[in-house]
DNA sequence: CTCCTTATTGAAAATGGTTTCCATTATCAA
DNA sequence: TTGATAATGGAAACCATTTTCAATAAGGAG
């Protein structure tokens, strides 16, 4: 466990105390079941997977919520092209397993690989320079995935 | 060769018939819009802008023929983040103009930019190499986007 | 600990882009 | 020209997400 319910809390008590947010059961809830899985959820997902702990909070808030995390910029939010939001926990920049996607057209399935990142954000840190100074632009965060079949699926 | 209505129709005809599919007014009067803006178009731009043209094509029509020239890769869809999707002619994968997108994500301003696109190009093709071989994928396109605040937006 | 302000919540309704239905129309091979 | 059937368009259905609004609860003040 992530340690330290003693006094602060979690780690992520401080980012909401210090943004004025208020500590509720339902973002409790919401944030453990993000944390507890390594797969990327769905609003309706990350309901169901609530429910179980807290039964009473609503599909609602966990839109609301995530919605409030993606902002706080600790979660990222998807799009696979399935039509449904995905999201998952950040877990820092360039912390344990960043990583991209490689999904199936065909199945959907998703991959996340974390093989050839090194070289990738290196070249996007860049990329990202040079853009920024071009343009003008403050750039936050990027974007790559690679779409095709996978093995499952290319032989139809 | 954008030429010649004589015989073969445009360069897309042959595709079409080639696949099977029938060459009909909406999708004439679709891919006319599409090739004439460097702009990225909603479903809802290209129906109105179709309808100046054909003013009886349908929603429905413009839905339907965007979702086939995606599927015979003619056409790419593109999600930007505010909810519907962004349609834009391909051109060929490495040919003419290959761009990737940098999105502001206060206003949804979307800058086309081309510079760094040869390294980019590169790395994602060994990227891709990698990946298929990892994985067994069939990779057949790849997405990158940058996000930011534009110069316009920064300063609030 | 209690009170009070107000951020947060949940149910239901609204939204809005996209898809489906289905009867009608138009393409194009023969 | 004709016939099989792909394609079309209007209306209705879909469905993920957002909005509305009255009820609830977090947490600082006292």
């Amino acid at each position: 466990m992530p340690r330290g319910f003693g006094h602060g809390g979690p780690w992520w008590h401080t980012r909401f105390r210090g943004a004025g947010f208020r500590i509720t059961v339902p973002r409790q809830a919401i944030l453990e079941v993000l944390s507890k899985t390594q797969k990327h959820l769905s609003a309706e997902d990350v309901y169901m997977a609530v429910h179980r702990i807290c039964p009473t909070v609503g599909l609602t808030t966990v839109y609301r919520t995530l919605e409030l995390l993606v902002d706080m910029g600790l979660v990222f939010k998807f799009d696979f092209g399935d039509g449904r939001a995905r999201y998952e926990l950040a877990l820092g920049p360039k912390g344990e397993r960043h990583h991209h996607h490689l999904v199936c057209t065909n199945c959907g399935r998703v991959i996340d690989y974390t093989e050839f990142i090194d070289d990738e954000i290196e070249l996007l840190q860049q990329t990202e320079k040079g853009l920024s100074k071009k343009y003008n632009f403050d750039i936050t965060h990027h974007l790559i995935q690679f779409y095709g079949l996978c093995d499952k699926c290319k032989g139809r």
